[in-house]
RNA sequence: GCGGGAGUGGCGAAAUGGCAGACGCACUUGGUUUAGGUCCAAGCGGAGAAAUCCGUGGGGGUUCGAGUCCCUUCUCCCGCACCA
């Protein structure tokens, strides 16, 4: 051979990722029936496999990519099991950067978002994921979300959507209302330095907390949802049982609010036990007194100053308590005492009632606060036997009622249950349950979002249906659905004013009424984005249809989603606000599952140098770089191998060029034998040389463990150690094999098995190599191999020895030696021997397969 | 404070109660090439010349046998938090 032919073959046996990544992509390009899922009918079972779909920023940083290579791994898997996979990708294309980047850079929200779109939906391609685009979900375009506008609808016909006038969470960086959820620690999800203002404003609200209980019954049943996620939505949900009790206020009354305030508490039988009132400085009671008297509003000031600090610097854990006395009095309902109302600056507004009875000797809170203030502290619970604990004594179990007249001897449970009742009775008070949760705020003052379907008829008229109230002068019309969608007008200037664009476009805001036809104006607020997110996965069973949100059968028969993959910071928002829309859909007889997904993964964190990767830490590693570098590939496949996927995974440039050096190896010994993979019709062996036994069981192994490693606790960083570990085994035969010891039947087995388990981690690879060997139709698509246990069974086996527990050698046996064999050949070991001379054996232990431990003395 | 997770080589990590450190990275030595982010071989927890001993955050326990189970304690990460 020439050099020039020597330097030439070397340079085709090379593995060029740059070469053949680009060629598949082309190739499936072309080919858009490729990761298309079949019907009900396909006759195989279905699995819905699902990414948390992205929002278009236009670059997709390796959290995605670690996302997405689990998925796509998974779903190739599962094509190649023989299952009916649904494994689809969209766009939460909404929301606000979209808007900042058009104040920015002047371009108009659309083509911002959708030119983002276009270039990750090409990163994805160049990422060799599976998606099947016919079924793509884009939120901001009208044939999606002319679809929220639909359930608006729904939800409002059936009191589901309402308008109130609260106090919002407004935040004045995005110049908008935020949900609860997105308010972390009184400041913005989005501007982390931004503190929330409340304001009142007339907002839609959807009924969430409708479903509060069974959002939280239903966390029992989510099995296959990592326990963190259920916890953190069961905290969320916030279920708090326990009664309302009205003490009347002492005196003059002030304000229609002001003859009673209603308490909260969970532990009403301790009630004989109150023995002040604490109100939250913004409580409407205190505000009426502080009315009446200048140094009282300012003392109350300082305390809402205080408690607004503390809750700033996500601080009011550990707030000091401070109070101050009114001077006025309320009365306890049970025993008629005058007990003296306070206000102080740990009590909340938004919890409860924004009251509390304050019960020093059976609450360490207020316990600390009446140690503070000289207030009385009265024993009114004892422990059931024994010694008398000290104060405060805050156990409910084993403890009973005293000092507290007809109700003393019973138990705390019981008490609690017939004192609320009891209120209940007497009319000042009653059990209640008390929710964390609130009800969703979905108005947004934003541009780029769904309009809300609803107008404001000018004139008012009668109700269209007989039985329901008529709309008073701007009263609420929603819009039938023959006028939606409600098209968001394009060319909208972006500007940094307050209130929501959409008003100031007179051709939007302007309409009429569809009831009476009479002058109307539009709502102008947009909804929340986290709409978009939490009913699309619906949209891709049946993404084309243009006459209802997705077809009941096709829904039906895809869901639950089988397996759904995203981070954790999704624990909260979009995991429970898609689960109430589920729910919401059921009741509308649109679907049958009460979940969305059975299974539930969330995925650790890509961080580097110890930090999780971000601009400002200046520690972000591109995709695209790496891409560029070693092949998407060996990208993927270095996120699937550096660390199990439910951990967060160190970044080591180093392990993806290692990654890269395998796929290399891989390469070269495959195309070295692509011809005998090629030739070897014969699959069946006539005789098995020793060379090829040992190949075959170490391929069977590997097979086992993969499968395995995909049907339960996907550490696929063990399967593709596994894999490396047959190609080093395969390597090191090299030389047997070449010196024409194995048999070309099993040479064949092997490089072509090896190919089939590489294809869900590294596609491009395996569709090349798969080629170059003459595998038949599409590598991702043929059947995964079977272990053969027969295969797989080593004959000798390796048994260490132990003596007291010591390692003391390793011998060698025969796979099925029996006890009695395994027991002989320990003690016959000279190591052994050795060691346990002089002394006597008291016990033999002998696991087969596995270990001898000889016990002596 | 409550809930969840994790502590194992220089690093990422592996180990149904049964040989601790598979696999990879980095490193060391040698070799082939030498245009090399190439390839190959050997080594790589600590102590020791070796036999051997020690070693999975600390302390106790269960067991023939514990990284793994139980108790206790410390540290770190995540979530929730005067929620009445």
């Amino acid at each position: 051979m020439s050099e020039i032919e020597k330097n030439e073959a070397e340079r085709q046996a090379r593995y060029n990722p740059a070469e053949i990544e680009p060629k598949w992509q082309a190739r499936w390009d072309e080919d858009p029936a490729l990761y298309a899922a079949e019907g009900h009918d396909s006759g195989k079972p279905k699995f819905y496999c699902l990414e948390m779909l992205p929002y278009p920023s236009g670059q997709l940083h390796m959290g995605h990519v670690r996302n997405y290579a689990i998925g796509d791994a998974l779903a190739r898997f599962m094509w190649m099991r023989g299952y009916n996979v649904l494994h689809p990708m969209g766009w939460d294309a909404f929301g606000l950067p979209a808007e900042n980047a058009a104040l920015k850079n002047n371009t108009p929200p659309r083509e911002w978002t959708l030119q983002n779109i276009a270039a990750m939906k090409q990163q994805m391609r160049r990422m060799g994921l599976s998606y099947d685009w016919a079924t793509e979900v884009t939120t901001c375009l009208p044939d999606y979300y002319r679809w929220n506008q639909w359930f608006f609808v729904k939800m409002f016909e059936k009191g589901l959507a309402y308008r109130k006038k609260s106090k919002v969470n407004w935040c004045p960086d995005c110049q908008t209302v935020l949900a609860n959820e997105q308010v972390i620690n009184g400041r913005c999800w989005r501007h982390e330095d931004t503190i929330v203002e409340l304001r009142d404003l007339t907002q839609w609200f959807l009924r969430i907390t409708k479903y509060a209980d069974e959002l939280l019954d239903g966390l029992d049943k989510l099995e296959g949802w990592p326990e963190k996620v259920r916890t953190m939505q069961r905290n969320w949900i916030g279920r708090s049982e326990g009664a309302l009790v009205d003490f009347a206020v002492e005196g003059e009354v002030k304000g229609p609010d002001c003859a009673k305030i209603t308490v909260f508490t969970t532990r009403v039988d301790t009630i004989y036990g109150a023995t002040s009132i604490q109100l939250a400085p913004e409580h409407a009671v205190a505000k009426a007194f502080a009315a009446e008297d200048p140094a009282l509003a300012e003392e109350i000031e300082a305390l809402l100053d205080e408690q607004k600090k503390a809750r700033e610097n996500d601080d009011f854990g550990a707030i000091e308590k401070h109070g101050v006395n009114t001077g006025l009095f309320a009365v306890n309902p049970f025993n008629d005492e005058r007990v003296p109302i306070w206000v102080g600056n740990y009590i909340l507004a938004d919890y409860g009632t924004g009251a509390i009875m304050s019960v020093p000797a059976h609450d360490e809170r207020d316990f600390e606060f009446a140690l503070k203030y000289g207030l009385s502290v009265r024993r009114v619970i004892a422990a059931e036997q024994g010694e008398q604990p000290e104060l405060p004594f805050t156990a409910e179990e084993n403890a009973v009622l005293i000092n507290s007249r007809e109700w003393d001897g019973l138990s705390c449970t019981e008490a609690q249950q017939k004192m609320a009742a009891f209120a209940k009775e007497k009319g000042f008070g009653e059990p209640t349950v008390t929710y964390r949760l609130k009800d969703w705020g979905v108005s947004r003052q934003r541009y780029w979002g769904t309009p809300i379907p609803m107008v404001y008829c000018q004139n008012g008229h009668d109700s269209p249906e007989p039985g329901k109230p008529s709309v008073e002068p701007g009263g609420v019309v929603a819009l039938p659905e023959s006028a939606l969608p409600v098209l968001l007008p394009a060319n909208v200037e972006i500007t940094q004013e307050g209130g929501s664009p959409l008003g100031r476009i007179p051709g939007f805001l302007n309409t009429t009424c569809p009831v009476c036809g009479g002058p109307a104006r539009r709502e102008t607020d947009t909804m929340d984005t986290f709409v978009d997110s939490s009913w699309y996965f619906y949209r891709y069973t049946d993404a084309k249809d243009d006459a209802a949100p997705f077809a009941s059968d096709k829904a039906n028969y895809w869901f639950p989603i089988d397996q759904y993959i995203g981070g954790v910071e999704h624990a909260i928002l979009h995991l429970i606000y898609s689960r109430f829309w589920t729910k919401v859909m059921r009741d509308l007889g649109m679907i049958r599952n009460d979940e969305p997904a059975a299974r539930l993964f969330t995925q650790g964190m890509v961080i580097k140098d110890g930090a999780k990767m971000s601009k400002s830490k200046g520690n972000v590693v591109s995709p695209d770089d790496m891409i560029a570098r070693y092949g998407a590939d060996a990208t993927r496949m270095y996120a699937l191998f550096a660390a199990p996927p439910d951990r967060d995974l160190e970044w080591q440039e180093e392990g993806v060029a290692g990654i890269s050096r395998f796929l290399g190896r891989v390469y070269r010994l495959v195309t070295k034998y692509a011809e005998v993979v090629r030739d070897g019709s014969s699959p069946h062996l006539v005789s098995r040389t020793e060379i090829d036994q040992a190949l075959l069981r170490r391929l069977h192994q590997t097979i086992a463990k993969i499968t395995q490693d995909f049907s339960g606790r996907w550490h696929f960083n063990t399967s593709i150690a596994a894999i490396m570990s047959l190609v080093n085994e395969i390597v090191a035969a090299e030389p047997e094999i070449d010196a024409g010891h194995a048999s070309p039947a099993a040479i064949a087995e092997v490089v072509r098995t090896l190919v089939l388990m590489l294809a869900p981690f590294a596609p491009f690879f395996a569709a090349e190599l798969w080629e170059q060997i003459g595998g038949e139709g599409v590598v991702f698509r043929t059947a995964w191999p079977v272990a053969d246990e027969e295969l797989a069974r080593e004959d000798e086996i390796e048994i260490p020895v132990q003596v007291n527990g010591k390692l003391v050698n390793v011998i060698k046996v025969a796979a099925d030696s029996d006890e009695e064999a395994i027991k002989a050949a320990a003690l016959a070991d000279e190591k052994v021997k050795a060691r346990i001379e002089g002394k006597t054996v008291v016990k033999v232990i002998v696991v087969p397969g596995k270990l001898v431990n000889l016990v002596v003395k």
